[in-house]
DNA sequence: ATGGAATTGACCACTGTGGTCGATTTCTTG
DNA sequence: CAAGAAATCGACCACAGTGGTCAATTCCAT
């Protein structure tokens, strides 16, 4: 982002950001209102227009943030010595979730951005910006010669990919209902519950 | 809802509820706007303000409406006597993807008003408004026995909701996108594919 | 002590707010 | 057709909140 706000104390850019992200996140642009993004930031109104000259280009340098944030996480945290494809949307999901726990509404400015992005330009950015790295994530020296031989590949990835997400998704919402800590272990079981079936349902039996 | 409503034009009446909708879907509620949702309706401001009495009584009518109308279409459309879980999920999936037709923003309405229940308000929600009905749609009358049986029910039960749901959803997403007319055929035979790879995956082979 | 950077918040012209209400159109009934 | 009732309109209101500015203050390295 900007020179300026780039060298501030990090505990005050994340609150910015949160902040900006909730506010862009629960009302179309020209709803989202910057004096509830300052309060809520703990800022001056001075201060924000500081940092970002207008509410659009605070806007458009929130995007920016995202795609690269998004983009670097995946990048620097995936181990891609790893093949088994259950390990390697496992690995993804944790990046995901340690994600959210720094920028809780991250995700839903990201499906909001997603949604007001044509699909042209869509594919453009993703071209640009990351790369053949959307491609690669659940392909990538994977060993699929694990995988049924009888079964649709590209459908069962697709299949277990939402599990994930899904999964994910309702976690993350009981646990914000429930205010409860993050129980990191019982978490990490229920999921296994799920690699467990899925492994027996897409794997060879053991054993060839 | 009110007797004065629910006596009008039914395609009026739909004008007035999708716009209601998609503005409180975008929306906070202190930020949803009833200029909006009268100049998306087509009608005057006068004319809202004589069937709801209040920004807030409209909102609460349309919360109402939602559940009831989705608590209805269930148990008027599903045939109770299709003992395959498949079918059961599939009709489940139908009978959404036509509220959805009829009212776009009836879904991101729903999820928004969940986000904002406790999680023992809506407890209570479920236990009054649709007694065991929950419970029911994926239990009542299903043919258990086809399913493997060296697996997890309860977890196989739930990836094949979840694989549903974000069909639907990646479905609807795209359509939207396209502008493409529903292409019914080509959805159901994508949908297919899921079913007979989710079949071969967790149910018993077939010839025993 | 000083100068520049960071930060504040009162202030502004203006847009949009939920809701009202008398006027007008449309419908119903005799 | 008359006349009253019901439905519908939209100009209007007091006011809350808007994005953005800027002179004043605080902070901090030298």
């Amino acid at each position: 982002m900007d020179n300026v706000f780039k060298n501030i104390d990090p505990e005050k850019r994340d609150r910015i950001i949160n902040s900006a992200l909730e506010e862009f996140s629960k009302n179309q642009f020209e709803k989202a209102s910057t004096n509830n993004i300052v309060k809520n930031a703990k800022i001056s109104k001075g201060l924000l227009f500081h940092y970002f000259n207008s509410k659009k280009e605070l806007y458009e340098k929130l995007e920016e943030f995202t795609i690269q944030l998004i983009i670097d996480a995946i990048q620097e945290n995936i181990d891609w010595n790893i093949t088994d494809f259950f390990e390697r949307v496992k690995q993804v999901s944790m990046i995901k979730g340690e994600l959210i726990y720094q920028y809780p509404y991250l995700y839903d400015f990201m499906i909001m951005m997603i949604e007001n992005t044509s699909i042209e330009e869509l594919r453009q950015r993703s071209e640009e910006q990351s790369g053949d790295l959307v491609q690669k994530i659940y392909k990538y020296n994977i060993d699929f010669s694990k995988f049924r031989s009888d079964i649709n590949l590209e459908a069962a990835m697709t299949i277990i990919r939402w599990t994930f997400e899904k999964f994910g998704e309702e976690s993350m919402g009981t646990l914000i209902k429930a205010e409860k800590e993050f129980d990191f272990k019982q978490l990490e079981q229920e999921a296994e519950k799920y690699i467990e079936l899925l492994k027996k349902a897409f794997y060879k039996k053991e054993g060839k």
